[in-house]
RNA sequence: GCCGGGAUGGUGAAAUCGGCAGACACAGCGGACUUAAAAUCCGCAGUUGCGAAAGCGACGUGGGGGUUCAAGUCCCCCUCCCGGCACCA
């Protein structure tokens, strides 16, 4: 190829004129080329040959700015996305609005903003940063926004369904309230006692009618579902078991003893009259059941303790003004350490009712005590107190001087009846511990008493094998305006459609229903709502007849459960999506976000997924395959705040630097799981470096061209004879480069050293600027090196090398180039280096060359003067040699 | 208290499987270019001792112990920081 070896490089150009790398003109003029094409990043058909990839971040609020964590959760999806699509695989990559919620009402209430209006706006503000920042999303295909009925209207007719197959449904209950907030928030928005949007303010407990998804229904299969999913992180998972929480245990039913009766007996608290063993309470006389994971102790119990709130507390207090007056303040004093965060903390206290229960297992009667530190709203409310054997009941016990009685002992210990004490108490039974003084149970193991006992009182009746589960049905009633109303209405004639009683579903047919605009926000309780009587006053679907319409909007949490299902068929209007599209797509093959949704939005959105599959509408169990967290950025160490002002402005970032920069800083900074400390002279470092890219890649896109012109536009083949060694050394850098970065794309996502190796090949490449112009480095070789080059930092900075994409000549878009290829033989190292050790310690490094067999590198070693002088005076004792990487000679 | 994650130069970090600790950057220092500055380029750079220098040596990955020819990496104990859960029976 004479005609290729003859093209002479570019005259360098003079000093005067230097090719400036302006990001700030570069970038908007491609973004505005992007902008008028609707199709650049729009996913294939399904039909298509291609492999698909859906990546997905997590969907912002549109809060009107985005921050700078947003830029990297976006740049992290966004370069993945962007090498996929070089690798040709059929990229979708979608975003969208978490478009409810209360930042809108507070902007009404502040600046008489309607909140459509300004949510809208932020939108558009947001959506402009976005474009600036270069990512590379299916706007025009995708883009879904969870305020507009197109969207909300599937809410309502999701909650429909789940009204139809009882999963949804309204109670009242105990709700955590914040006043800031002036609603309801579901248990997994309190956050430490207090709101999760107001982190100082404490939520308060109230009484009140709502609306529930039943999502213990589920709690199981989200349990062990998680088992499936090796693509979480350990971390998700763990905190997502923990929340859900499930023991298995037995509830025992103990009957409660006829006062007056025993009273007529001569009553002693510890016998039992003959024949009363087992005995359930006589119809008409209460009971108490009691949830514990250790029945195996059951022997040892010498007291039941009630929560305060217990239904048979409440009943006693009618009648015991004493009692009742205790058990009010325990209440109040339960819900303010709740408020405060150290529920686990307070003192334990209790009061005794002065009513007994009998053990159905020995026929034992036990005082009924009501505690401070039983809950009301896990298990049953009442446990079986076992001093012996539980730290809490200890301390109880201990402090009032109740009965405590061993019936555990070590495997290990004097055997079935060494009740000897000379083991701490409380002592917490493991697994193959024996149980002592435990009538017909004495001897067995720990383990399988639990099971043998529990099954037990299953035969007699008076108790069952259970589970219990920390989780709580999700409560998705708000009391706000900007949400998704609630599609029931009450009718006043009193006809009932579906359970429960007195609700209206609103017919499919009738959907959306609305969210009126022009509604006065105030900061009055309640919902806006109920004050529009246009949006009140409804007809009822049955009869005809006046209703009333429900007020209170859907948990913004509904919304982003299902989002990224929509982003499948965005403008849908007969369906949520078509499932043929979701089950092409489904699951998304990466999802990002913050780990701070670990049990908020990633526990509700695997919910519904199983609830969509459960109606049909898909295949998937799980919305996911894999889901990374990235890390925080902070500054100087510190949470970025408003209060602290080291908030960094993306848009400050864009305007200094450009978005390349800021983009590639964001990646090179850190590893991406990792928190991120944020330093501007870090993006001006990263900045330099494309600037030397520029500069170069500019400087010799015209040998690029003529080369690739005179191939006919063919990947240059790497491999041709006659290289010189400064022209191999180069290829051999360039590959090694392009198999760092295939690699870290597929596997460990540490992008900051892939970026590290694009550094060293463009120092490699700038310290060969004279032999390039020499000629010593042939054209093709030139022509390979920056066409890599370009295509390596496509993910990183795409403005910058759309741009000396084209000036290479090239017309179709780097966006569907291919990813180049390692080419293995290229890459291998022809010498290395190896460090010899004398005793562990460095004595040299010697060169050799890369096929070099054992005998000869111990050889060139042991030759080496350096080493020589170590070895002085001594014997080697022995030679370790580990293969291509070390020598060390232990010597004496 | 329990469960995760972390601690490496002045700073962000690298070392992917037990094999040259500090790649790549930032900040710094010295130099070139310039009337000057900016920009750019070249060089130095873990700490410390000896030396005019080339160089030679010691120490060094939060602390203490251990395994190994060899430890940032594996094991045991401890400290501190971050995140989550926390009277869940």
């Amino acid at each position: 190829m004479p005609e290729i070896d003859n093209i002479a490089a570019p005259e360098r150009r003079s000093d005067d004129e230097p090719v400036r790398y302006n990001p700030a003109e570069i970038e908007p003029r491609w973004q505005s080329r992007w902008d008028a094409d609707p199709a650049l990043y729009r996913a294939e058909d399904h039909a298509g040959g291609k492999p698909k990839f859906f990546c997905v971040e997590m969907l912002p609020y549109p809060s009107g700015a985005l921050h700078i964590g947003h830029v990297r959760n976006y740049t992290i999806g966004d370069a993945l996305a962007r090498f996929m699509r070089m690798r040709g695989f059929n990229v979708l990559h979608p975003m969208g609005w978490d478009a409810f919620g209360l930042p809108a009402e507070n902007a009404a209430l502040k600046n008489g903003r309607a909140p459509k209006e300004w949510t809208l706006s932020n939108i558009a503000a947001m959506k402009v940063q976005m474009r600036r920042i270069g990512l590379s999303y299916d706007w025009h295909g995708t883009e879904v926004a969870s305020c507009l009925p197109e969207y909300y209207r599937w809410n309502q007719w999701f909650f429909l369904r789940m009204l139809e197959k009882d999963l949804a449904y309204r109670r009242s209950s105990k709700v955590n309230w914040c006043n800031l907030c002036a609603t309801v928030l579901a248990n997994e928005q309190v956050v430490g006692g207090c709101c999760w949007r107001h982190e100082d303010t404490p939520v308060e407990q109230r009484e009140l009618e709502q609306w529930f998804f039943r999502i213990t229904k589920y709690a199981d299969e989200l349990l062990d579902g998680l088992d499936t999913m090796p693509g979480w992180p350990d971390k998700v998972r763990t905190m997502q078991r923990n929340w859900i929480g499930r023991s298995y245990g037995t509830e025992v039913t103990f009957a409660v003893a006829d006062d007056t009766a025993l009273k007529g007996t001569g009553f002693s608290p510890s016998v039992t009259p003959p024949g009363k063993e087992g005995a359930l309470a006589p119809e008409g006389q209460p009971s108490i059941t009691v949830f514990t994971t250790r029945v195996d102790t059951i022997f040892g119990a010498t007291s039941i303790q009630l929560a305060p709130e217990h239904a048979l507390v409440k009943e006693w207090a009618k009648t015991d003004a004493a009692l009742a007056a205790d058990v009010d303040k325990m209440v109040a004093e339960q819900a303010a350490a709740k408020q405060t965060g150290d529920f686990g903390t307070i003192e334990k206290h209790g009061v005794s009712t002065g009513k007994h229960a009998i053990n159905p297992f020995t026929g034992e009667t036990l005082p009924i005590w009501v505690a401070n530190y039983i809950l009301a709203d896990y298990g049953t409310g009442a446990i079986m107190s076992v001093p012996a054997h539980d730290e809490r009941d200890y301390e109880f016990a201990t402090k009032y001087g109740l009965p405590i009685k061993r019936v555990i002992a070590p495997a290990t210990s004097g055997g079935a009846n060494d009740d000897s004490g000379d083991l701490a108490l409380p002592y917490i039974a493991e697994d193959e511990a024996v149980l002592i003084n435990s009538g017909e149970w004495t001897g067995e193991a720990a383990l399988e008493a639990q099971e043998k006992m529990g099954l037990f009182a299953e035969h007699k009746g008076f108790g069952k094998r259970t589970k219990t589960f920390r989780l709580k049905d999700w409560g998705v009633s708000r009391q706000r305006y900007w949400g998704t109303p609630i599609p029931v209405v009450y009718c006043q004639n009193g006809h009932e459609g579906v359970p429960p009683k007195g609700v209206v579903p609103v017919p499919d047919a009738q959907l959306p229903v609305l969210l009126p605009d022009n509604v006065a926000i105030t900061a009055e309780n309640g919902s806006p709502l109920g004050r529009v009587p246009e949006f009140v006053n409804a007809t009822c679907p049955v009869c005809g007849g006046p209703a009333r319409r429900e007020t209170d909007t859907m948990d913004t949490f509904v919304d982003s459960s299902w989002y990224f299902y929509r982003y499948t068929d965005a403008h849908n209007n007969t369906a949520p999506f078509s499932s043929e599209k979701a089950n092409y797509w489904f699951p998304i093959d990466q999802y990002i976000g913050g780990v701070e949704h670990a049990i908020l939005h990633l526990i509700y959105s695997r919910y519904w997924t199983k609830v969509m599959r459960d109606i049909g509408l898909i295949k998937n169990d799980e919305p996911a395959t894999r889901l990374f967290t990235q890390g925080m950025v902070i500054k100087d160490g510190a949470k970025m705040s408003k209060s602290k002002g080291n908030v960094v402005s993306p848009d400050e970032m864009i305007g200094k630097f450009g978005a390349d920069a800021t983009r590639t800083y964001a990646l090179f900074a850190a590893p991406p799981d990792r928190d991120l400390d944020w330093q501007e002279d870090g993006v001006a470092g990263v900045s330099r470096f494309l600037a030397r890219v520029y500069r170069l890649t500019m400087k010799y896109a015209p040998v690029v061209k003529a080369v690739e012109h005179a191939k006919g536009d063919e990947i240059a083949p790497s491999a041709f004879a006659g290289q010189t060694p400064a022209g191999a050394k180069l290829l051999r850098t360039l590959h090694q480069t392009i198999a760092k970065i295939s690699e870290d794309f597929s596997g460990r996502w540490h992008f900051n050293t892939s970026i590290a190796a694009v550094m060293i090949l463009v120092n490699e490449i700038a310290s060969s600027e004279g032999a390039m112009d020499s000629g010593e480095i042939a054209p093709a070789t030139i022509a390979e090196l920056f066409r890599s080059l370009t295509l390596l930092l496509a993910p990183f900075a795409p403005f910058l090398t759309a741009e000396l994409w084209e000036q290479m000549g090239h017309t179709s878009s780097i966006n569907h180039a291919a990813w180049p290829v390692a080419d293995a033989t290229l890459a291998k190292d022809d010498e290395i280096e190896i460090p010899v050790q004398v005793n562990g310690k460095l004595a040299n490094v010697i060169k050799v060359a890369a096929d070099a067999d054992e005998e000869t590198i111990k050889a060139t070693a042991l030759a080496d003067e350096k080493v020589q002088q170590r070895l002085a005076d001594k014997t080697i004792v022995k030679t370790i040699y580990v293969k291509g990487k070390l020598v060390n000679m232990v010597v004496k």
